[in-house]
RNA sequence: GCGCCCGUAGCUCAACCGGAUAGAGCACCUGCCUUCUAAGCAGGGGGUUGGAGGUUCGAGUCCUCCCGGGCGCGCCA
């Protein structure tokens, strides 16, 4: 069995070094990439903190473990040694690191290969509100979830995507009272313009806040609707495929992989909901509250120390966001058998899931082998610090977005490689303006609020999509140039510290890719990418290629051949595409 | 009022569940295109990690308090 991640490799082995030297069965080596390249490639940090339970001096038990290491000798290890109060170094060793690089090269071995312990894992992602397009909020979800979704495939376990596009709120009560409205007056020039929902939208919001009876009439349209009117539910069709469509078409745009297939309408759970209260009641968590019904569980706890109550049916019966995520919580678990439910969902939502999780979890609707995990992130925020709006108070539209962004990308194309055709500008300017936009997303941490502003979301220099896609281009530019393109390659010898960096941080790839799929942070990703085309660019500052002896080019393109094969997985990985020219 | 998240360079963000000297990009300054793509590279200035205590070999990270911000808290999703 070859080594693959060779962090995992170390602290296992290290680890188990440290319980037998100190007699500690929770020992944990604790191992990581070194913080500065003069303590080698790894650190092992755990000793020092099992030195403690022992009390014992932790560079003698430092000491001990590297004996014991050494004895079983380590094909990878090189170097191993004690430093400070007690870390380990450890540098690995040359030609270990250059077959592993090879094996990859050759095809024998996969940077990531399936795991052992394949999962099913559900992920409902993106989500957005089919009453409006797709705003610059929808983005960051859709983004984050496709990229878990394309990682989780990656290491082999069955992802089943779900869309849980919401359709069946009170908004289309609205929007269908308001397309009735409508088709009886007789006036000619007002739209119906389904093409721009979203100033339907709005023109329909604004009756809802400032008349009575529409309101009222919208409210009881839902009802109608949730019970099954035909004409009802005529127009109700209309605005869902209108709407599918404006998302089918940013889904393609943004190279995200869901499709109608993945689609989990709240609609689609309108049966069983009813089925849903019943078992609640059966099982005695119900109790009306104002003539709602509701469950209470004494573990939330709202204003005035008062239980905080989760509302299953509304007084006047219609169903909620609760009763449809607790039904599709029950599909999940009993029908799909999912060994996880990955809710890729804002932040604000967090106590909506808790209490949620822990009802589907305590009324047995969520069997006890799924693992419920509500996959937060940050909200976008305004330059004002408040949640994002134009200064118009509107959302600003993601097609808008996308759009600019391509524009932008197309300027610079032409203005940097003017030589090149014009259809060849607008594929570059599709890649770099789509691709831009998607890392600016990835690339902040998932849980943390950030500032939406178009020129740091739009930039093409420094830690972006370009930068990356810009390393990729001079490598596949290289190669072509090279004549030895088609003879197979091998990296033969390091004969510089650039190399030596850059062929580690390669083989760092999996560690990376492994983290990503449990902690969903796709940031991290983004990080290693940009760290390894940093390495690669001062490598290619640093050592000339072409002009070689004949040895050292052969092994440095097999070098740069393989940082390619790595950053086109990652970014694939990413959901970004790559280009040969830019 | 209660709960969750956050405060790191002028700005936007990192920091691998407590590790060694807190890193990038933008902006600013200085160099590098008759040699493999300058969307790049090399270098410079810029920090009491909001503040005060505490825990220990070791704290941006953990605990307490304070200041400041965001979000959530009964019929929206």
């Amino acid at each position: 069995m070859p080594v693959q991640n060779i962090k995992q490799y170390l602290n296992k082995e290290i680890s188990s070094a440290l319980k037998e030297c100190s007699g500690i069965q929770s020992s944990n080596a604790n191992v990581t990439t070194s913080s500065r390249p003069e303590f080698g490639d790894y650190q092992a940090n755990g000793v020092m903190s099992v030195a403690k339970q022992l009390s014992a001096n932790p560079r003698e038990l430092a000491l001990k473990v590297i004996d014991y290491l050494e004895d079983n000798s380590i094909a990878l290890i090189e170097a191993i040694e004690v430093a400070g109060p007690g870390f380990i170094n450890i540098r690995l060793r040359e030609r270990s690191v250059l077959s592993m690089a090879n094996d990859l090269l050759s095809g024998k071995n996969d940077a990531i290969s399936a795991t052992d312990s394949p999962m099913k894992v559900v992920v409902d992602y993106s989500s957005p509100n089919l009453a409006k397009e797709m705003h610059v909020g929808h983005l960051r979800g859709t983004i984050i979830g496709d990229s878990i979704v394309r990682i989780l495939e990656k290491e082999g376990h069955e992802v089943i995507r779900q869309n849980h596009v919401g359709d069946w709120g009170t908004q289309f009560g609205m929007l269908i009272s308001f397309m009735q409205e409508i088709k009886r007056s007789d006036t000619e020039n007002i739209p119906k313009e389904l093409s721009d929902l979203e100033k339907f939208y709005t023109a329909a919001k604004a009756r809802f806040d400032s008349d009575e009876s529409f309101s009222s009439a919208s409210r009881q349209a839902v009802v109608k609707l949730q019970s099954g009117d035909p004409n009802h539910r005529a127009i109700w069709e209309e605005f869902i495929e209108t709407s599918l469509l404006h998302c089918d078409a940013i889904y393609k745009k943004l190279n995200v992989t869901l499709s109608r297939t993945d689609l989990d309408s709240e609609s689609r759970y309108n049966d069983i909901l009813e089925k849903i209260i019943e078992d609640l009641e059966r099982k005695g968590l119900v109790t009306e509250s104002d003539g709602a019904k509701c469950v209470f569980l004494p573990e939330f706890i709202g204003k005035d120390g008062d239980t905080l109550p989760i509302i299953i049916q509304k007084s006047d019966g219609g169903y909620l966001y609760s009763t449809t995520d607790l039904a599709a919580i029950k599909l999940r678990s009993e029908q799909m058998m999912a060994d996880r439910a990955l809710y890729v969902v804002d932040a604000r939502q967090s106590l909506h899931f808790k209490q949620v999780f822990a009802l589907a979890k305590s009324a047995e609707i969520a069997s006890n082998n799924i693992s419920l995990e509500h996959i937060a992130y940050g909200t976008m925020m305004g330059a004002d610090g408040r949640p994002f709006r134009t200064r118009s108070g509107d959302t600003v539209k993601l097609i808008d977005l996308l759009d600019e962004s391509i524009a932008r990308a197309y300027d610079l194309v032409t203005e940097k490689n003017s030589s090149l055709g014009e259809t060849e500008r607008r594929e570059i300017a599709e890649i770099v303006g789509i691709g831009s936009v998607k890392y600016a997303e990835l690339s902040k941490s998932r849980t943390s609020d950030y500032v939406f502003d178009w020129s740091s979301m739009l930039s093409f220099e420094g830690n972006t999509a370009p930068y990356l896609l810009y390393a990729f281009a001079r490598i596949t530019s290289l190669i072509s140039k090279s004549s030895e393109s088609n003879s197979p390659m091998a990296i033969s010898l390091i004969s510089a510290d650039e190399e030596r960096s850059l062929l580690i941080k390669i083989l760092q790839f999996p560690e990376i890719v492994n983290t990503v799929s449990t902690d969903c942070y796709p940031n991290l990703l983004c990080n290693y990418l940009y760290e390894l085309a940093g390495i690669f660019m001062r490598f290619y500052e640093a050592c000339p290629i072409l002009k070689a002896d004949k040895l050292i080019k052969i092994s440095r393109l097999a070098l740069a051949s393989l940082t390619a094969t790595t950053l086109k997985e990652g970014l694939d990985l990413l959901g970004i595409e790559t280009l040969e020219k830019m």
